[in-house]
DNA sequence: GCCAACGTTGGC
DNA sequence: GCCAACGTTGGC
């Protein structure tokens, strides 16, 4: 099996966690046909056709979740925060081993160029990092069929690989650390008042390491670096 | 380390 | 297709 993400340390947080690696560019040979992007929604073999899976949502900006600290599944560190992405070559990396099939699905959709907030989970303190750009649309995540790698699925067959994965690039810090405690109170407010982030996936689908956002939430969150910690 | 929420598995 | 048991996520 060709492996197009040679370096890497796999750690993205799995599916609804995660896992990423990196990675230099890869070949564009690798890209999907595009009958290969057809997301399913769920793991049902047969979901009932929604506007996600049919495509018909269109998300320009996305939430990935990753852990920046040390904590080890399988005897395989899953350390990879920002900065992590950030020490690599090009600042780039394939983010493997996604095993949740919504997360799945939402990488599926992500076009080059779109942007992703860098969310730094399972850690002393949760919130949004900094900022990455989408360099590369889903390819097989070839971390399926490793063995020795922490998300191997041996129920997956590279003639009908289950598992896909992007690479993103560093794009910037946040100006300020935005965390969670402070993204939840906006929440709380907005669902309580109206308001952008009334129904926010990292607070309705909190187990969701790969979520879309629409362009209010997108918006309102960037607006947030430059105000006071509420 | 606890545990609530929720996704997956498999018996029936 | 139901659903109990089990596993995982991730904040606290």
């Amino acid at each position: 099996m060709l492996n197009p993400c040679p370096s890497s340390p796999s750690r993205l947080l799995t599916g609804t966690a995660q896992s990423s690696k990196i990675t230099a560019l890869v070949d564009r040979r690798f890209l999907p046909s595009s009958g290969y992007l057809l997301a399913l929604q769920t793991a049902d073999s047969n979901p009932k056709p929604t506007a996600e899976s049919h495509n018909l949502t269109q998300h320009r900006h996305w939430l990935m979740k990753s852990e920046p600290e040390s904590r080890f599944e399988n005897g395989v560190d899953m350390k990879f925060g920002i900065e992590d992405l950030k020490a690599l070559p090009g600042q780039s990396s394939c983010w493997d081993g996604v095993r949740n099939y919504q997360a799945r699905n939402f990488m599926r959709q992500m076009k080059e160029g779109q942007l992703a907030f860098f969310y730094h989970s399972n850690c002393k303190e949760p919130g949004i990092a900094g900022l990455m750009t989408i360099v590369k649309e889903a390819y097989v995540d070839h971390t399926q069929f490793d063995k020795k790698d922490a998300h191997f699925d041996a129920s997956s067959k590279p003639d009908n690989p289950k598992w896909s994965m992007v690479d993103v690039q560093y794009q910037r810090m946040m100006k300020r650390f935005l965390p969670l405690s402070e993204l939840k109170k906006h929440h709380l407010q907005h669902r309580a008042h109206g308001g952008p982030l009334k129904d926010m996936a990292l607070f309705t689908k909190t187990r969701l390491s790969v979520q879309p956002l629409t362009a209010e939430e997108f918006d309102f969150l960037l607006s947030l670096e430059d105000k006071e910690p509420l």
